[in-house]
DNA sequence: ACCCGCGATGAAAAAGTTTTTCAACCACGG
DNA sequence: CCGTGGTTGAAAAACTTTTTCATCGCGGGT
């Protein structure tokens, strides 16, 4: 995934520097990272430029921001749609690929609001704390 | 539902103080509201106090507090079970209360995760826009 | 109806988070 | 290889949320 977020970077103009690079690395490394997360994965990148990147990451399309229940927003790399299951317990982030939402079921339910994408987050008790 | 929150309040040993009670009005007027908003509906209640009610109706499940994508948190009454509509380009936030989400397919869906609840967001263009 | 205790309040300060500023840097096209 | 405009990082500013602490007042007990 890191070849192609730079290859979208710079169709759009924007420069494919190490820090950059190596921000891309640390999400690509575990989903639904918090931002101390992510710098400890590339620490030789400043704070500025983690937050510049992610804002950068968001506004292509290549990162989504979340907020999971818990205080600080969590940030990943936006490749499968996905979903999340929180355990309200001990915390544990899990995730789901089988969406139960059809389209157009959704696009009925909403008239006259054209839907470009949804988020869903399941919260209860995880298969350890049940 | 004022009196609603009033009573679960004292019921579990908290005061229903007047700046409680102002701040549960400036909810019930209206959903998803910002900090500031709810602010500007009970000026008379020090920030503080607002913080800390929020926090103690979230504790009691009477308030839910959401990232709807923009930067700041919202807050609304949990009464009736609904999810959001978010247009992308003015900001507009509306509602829909048929939940297209089958609690048993949900389930299904998760298996060894036990479902409380969940949250879902559909994100696209409101009428006005497209 | 009056006290009293303990939870609640508010102002200020602290702590934490995110953004802005600005001089120096360097990725990349020519 | 050079020049330039986007990029970086440190510091500072702006903003958000939490903690502290002295004072206040709600509400149970008498």
């Amino acid at each position: 995934a890191l070849s192609k977020v730079e290859e979208k970077m710079r169709r759009r103009g924007h420069k494919a520097t190490p820090q950059r690079m190596s921000v891309v690395g640390a999400l690509c490394a575990e989903q639904h990272q918090s931002l101390d997360e992510i710098r400890a994965r590339c620490p030789e990148v400043g704070l500025v430029t983690v937050y510049r990147t992610l804002d950068l990451l968001s506004e292509l399309g290549l990162v989504r921001r979340m907020d999971l229940g818990d205080d600080r927003p969590r940030y990943e790399i936006a490749e499968r749609h996905h979903h999340h299951l929180i355990c309200e317990s001990c915390g544990l982030i899990s995730e789901f690929e089988d969406c139960p939402l059809d389209q157009r079921v959704l696009s009925e339910t909403s008239p006259g609001f054209q839907v470009n994408s949804h988020s869903l987050e399941v919260y209860g008790q995880c298969a350890e704390c049940s």
